[in-house]
DNA sequence: CTGTCCTCACTTTTT
DNA sequence: GTGAGGACAG
């Protein structure tokens, strides 16, 4: 009686919310009600009295996790949901680490830096190292920092492991090391901590403090985590450490749409989860329930595709529905027009309204096209990612300011406005400033602070410099004396941010302008909203607001307009979401696959999740399209149609008109393109590859020595011949089955993905080691398999 | 110290 | 095509 809301899920849907106790896995492919399950599962919690200070669940964004506690709210009674911790990772542990950070030796008040933080401060510890950022790329420097961070490598260890400093050696880059120490050291002057910090030092925090692991382990005794297989290792080892006392884990997620490996997410966390807990309960949800049928089939004969992946079959009772259909444009323009009109048909036709369609892309950059021809068409339209609102230049400015009254010691926020606006403090003041500072091994802070004790400077520069630093003590004492708001303005101010803005009357400039009053009207209604949960009342004061405002994202802004718009986003940005219509534009090699994944197999097998991910969007119609020529670094570049698209059952698939589809179609055209062989017609006279490890290899980490799942960078991996001609050859193909090796005589040695069809028109799927994959009916192709 | 002009790198995806 | 950062003059 108190689980009457449970009656509205289907039997699996229902087991896996009932079973609370122990470790329970669900498998949710796309589309197939796991937000639903989830939140009914805590709801359930709470209705059988659990309580929701006891219940820890991780989410992806913010916004899925506000979305979440919302949709409990209203379905268990009372304000009870408010109490549940429920965030991103890092939003939470961030909370935590701020609870307990005297412990690892911070202030609760330290600043979390972005990424433009952190390679701020690299290129700053680049100069004075005087390394050439030519070769150590600020970008790449930190993504080396963020992978062995995601490790939980330390810069110690780092240092002290032979295998990756030999890495580095060879890459030429040999300081990376020296670089990661530093840059280590810097962060915690600054009293800062950069994203994967907030991760590593939880790590740090609940190894070295077992009373802190044991207090946090009573308190979430029941732990939900959505989107499991996009945890790295760093966050699986919270997870792991947190959950082992009670064992109440539950981990959603869905292997086919893991698409943060490049960011350290590790597949192997949502494939291992069985070896982590032997009593283990797994409940797959396959049915879904958001699109037709031909869509579902569509997206499940591209992540077919896929080797590694976890045994699942998703389904759909719903209608057939329309074809999947293809467009082609002559020019990225002319492709944004195609979709401007056929938006215009779907409103006419099928009375759908713009906020059911998206248009989605893999990369940034294809938004202006996009955004062009709507507005020529006059479709109204909202962009999705693109630069947050928190990381626009003034704002950030404005924040910085908050930042230093908060935290003196931050430096990546002092060297902002220390001249901005301009107050004759320079570059060369600037200089001797840091100077100083590195020779009297302070901060900067220090140094301005106690100018006649330092004395970099003198003179009138002096008194510049010490006006500055009377400002921002002034800010400082706002902090306790007045709320967040009255400071805000008051920093705006009188730190001469504002009327610098106010003074450009271009429209940029009061575009700019109107963003900082959006930011202090912000801060304004969140003086205004008291303070959320019962757990721990917060006063409204500014640096309670700037606590996590690093850790919002584009995403996370409020939809107060729920207008009725067509949304534009990345791939990325549409995990989760659903829409009735669904264009994935940019179907292109090079684009889509990125020209960036095709180093390997891993990362082409996480492009073909990504286009897996956006065709599971669609609920209706679903549309792809590719331009012939496409602008790209102010050039124009000629473009081939995606490898993918082929990919698509052409049974499922409506060609465009000038296309026909058995004749001199794109499909021909692909297969003139991947005839002269290998997966880039680029990679040119590439002899026999045989670019595939063994299958039994496929599930184990790869190459990571004793690091503990560490990637090395990006390399090129000698191909083995593919010399076992003496292998027993059989043309009889009555037993043809999926993983059987064969042999065609133009494209060589494959594999057999699967095979479908009825006796007489038998078809394979073959992923040849050359020529990539192919459809094949079994009585035109003269196949062989090899026999072991 | 500040302003302007020139070069060059930039486009994978994000907490 | 754009935006950031360097070189150089005022």
């Amino acid at each position: 009686m108190q689980n009457d809301f449970l009656s509205g899920l289907n039997p699996v849907q229902r087991q896996a919310a009932e079973t609370t106790e122990g470790p329970v896995m669900i498998i949710a492919g796309a589309g197939s009600g796991k937000t639903r399950v989830l939140t009914f599962r805590i709801a359930n919690l709470l209705s059988k009295g659990v309580d929701a200070f006891n219940i820890l669940a991780l989410t992806f964004t913010n916004k899925a996790a506000r979305e979440m506690k919302e949709r409990i709210s209203g379905l268990v009674e009372g304000t009870e949901a408010r109490n549940l911790w429920m965030g991103t990772f890092h939003s939470i542990f961030a909370r935590i680490l701020r609870a307990e950070a005297e412990r690892i030796g911070y202030p609760s008040n330290f600043t979390i830096y972005d990424t433009e933080d952190s390679k701020g401060l690299i290129k700053n510890i680049l100069t004075e190292l005087q390394l050439d950022d030519k070769i150590y790329k600020p970008s790449l420097v930190l993504s080396r920092i963020s992978s062995a961070k995601n490790n939980l490598i330390s810069a110690r260890e780092y240092n002290s492991h032979a295998e990756i400093l030999d890495e580095d050696r060879q890459s030429g880059k040999p300081k990376l090391g020296l670089i990661y120490e530093t840059y280590d050291k810097r962060l915690f002057k600054a009293s800062a901590m950069d994203f994967d910090d907030l991760l590593f030092k939880t790590n740090i925090l609940l190894k070295q403090f077992p009373e802190v692991l044991y207090k946090y382990q009573q308190k979430f005794r029941y732990i939900l985590v959505d989107e499991y297989q996009d945890t790295n290792f760093s966050q699986y080892l919270i997870v792991k450490k947190l959950a082992a006392m009670y064992q109440n884990i539950c981990v959603v997620g869905d292997d086919a749409q893991s698409i943060y490996a490049f960011r350290g997410a590790n597949i192997q966390n949502i494939l291992n989860f069985e070896k982590d807990y032997p009593e283990l309960k797994v409940f797959k949800l396959e049915q879904n329930y958001r699109s037709t049928q031909t869509i579902v089939e569509a997206a499940n004969s591209v992540i077919r595709n896929n080797r590694d992946q976890l045994k699942k079959v998703v389904w759909t009772n719903n209608q057939k529905g329309e074809p999947v259909r293809l467009m082609r444009a002559g020019s990225d323009n002319e492709e944004g027009q195609q979709v401007a009109n056929r938006i215009f048909d779907l409103r006419m036709q099928h009375q759908l309204a713009n906020r059911d369609i998206a248009i989605l892309y893999r990369t940034n950059a294809q938004s202006r096209a996009m955004e062009e021809a709507l507005r020529k068409r006059g479709i109204p339209y909202r962009i999705f990612g693109g630069l947050s609102f928190y990381k626009r230049k003034e704002i950030k400015d404005l924040l910085a300011y908050f930042r230093l009254a908060i935290n003196p010691l931050d430096e990546e926020a002092l060297r902002r406005v220390i001249n901005y606006p301009m107050r004759g403090i320079g570059k060369t003041t600037l200089e001797k400033i840091v100077v100083c500072a590195d020779q009297n091994n302070v901060s900067l802070w220090e140094v301005i602070s106690n100018l006649e004790q330092y004395r970099p400077v003198t003179g009138a520069t002096a008194q510049k410099v010490s006006d500055f630093v009377m400002m921002v003590k002034s800010f400082r004492h706002g902090l306790v004396s007045s709320n967040a708001y009255e400071l805000a303005m008051h920093i705006a101010r009188s730190s001469g941010l504002l009327k610098e803005l106010g003074n450009d009357k271009t429209p940029e400039g009061i575009s700019r302008h109107d963003n900082v009053k959006e930011l202090l009207n912000g801060i304004q209604e969140f003086v205004d909203t008291p303070s959320e949960s019962e757990d721990e009342v917060q006063e409204r004061t500014l640096d309670v607001f700037m606590q996590d405002i690093a850790l919002l994202t584009d995403a996370d802004e409020n939809d107060k307009e729920d207008a009725d718009k067509v949304s534009m986003m990345t791939i990325h940005a549409a995990k989760g979401l659903e829409f009735k219509a669904v264009f994935v534009v940019g179907m292109e090699e090079n684009l889509f696959p990125s020209q960036m994944a095709l180093q390997s197999r891993e990362e082409l097998e996480e492009e073909r999740r990504l286009f897996y991910v956006a065709l599971t969007r669609a609920e209706q119609y679903l549309y792809l399209t590719y331009a012939n020529t496409r602008y790209r670094w102010g050039k124009i570049d000629f473009s081939e149609p995606s490898r993918f698209l082929q990919e698509i059952d052409p049974g499922l698939l409506q060609l465009p008109p000038d296309i026909a589809p058995e004749s001199r179609g794109f499909m021909n055209f692909e297969e003139e393109r991947l005839g002269f062989g290998g997966f880039s017609p680029r990679q040119g006279a590439a002899p026999a590859f045989k670019p595939r490890e063994k299958p039994e290899a496929s599930f184990a980490p790869k190459s990571n020595g004793s690091s503990g799942g560490f990637k090395p960078q990006p390399k090129m991996v000698p191909v083995a011949q593919a010399g076992n001609s003496q292998a027993f050859v059989s043309d009889d193909l009555s037993g043809l089955e999926a993983g059987m090796e064969v042999i065609h005589e133009k494209f060589g040695k494959g594999k057999v993905v699967f095979v479908d069809g009825r006796s007489g028109e038998k078809k394979a799927t073959v992923l040849f080691d050359t020529a990539g994959q192919k459809q094949l009916l079994l009585k035109f192709a003269k196949l062989k398999i090899i026999q072991p």
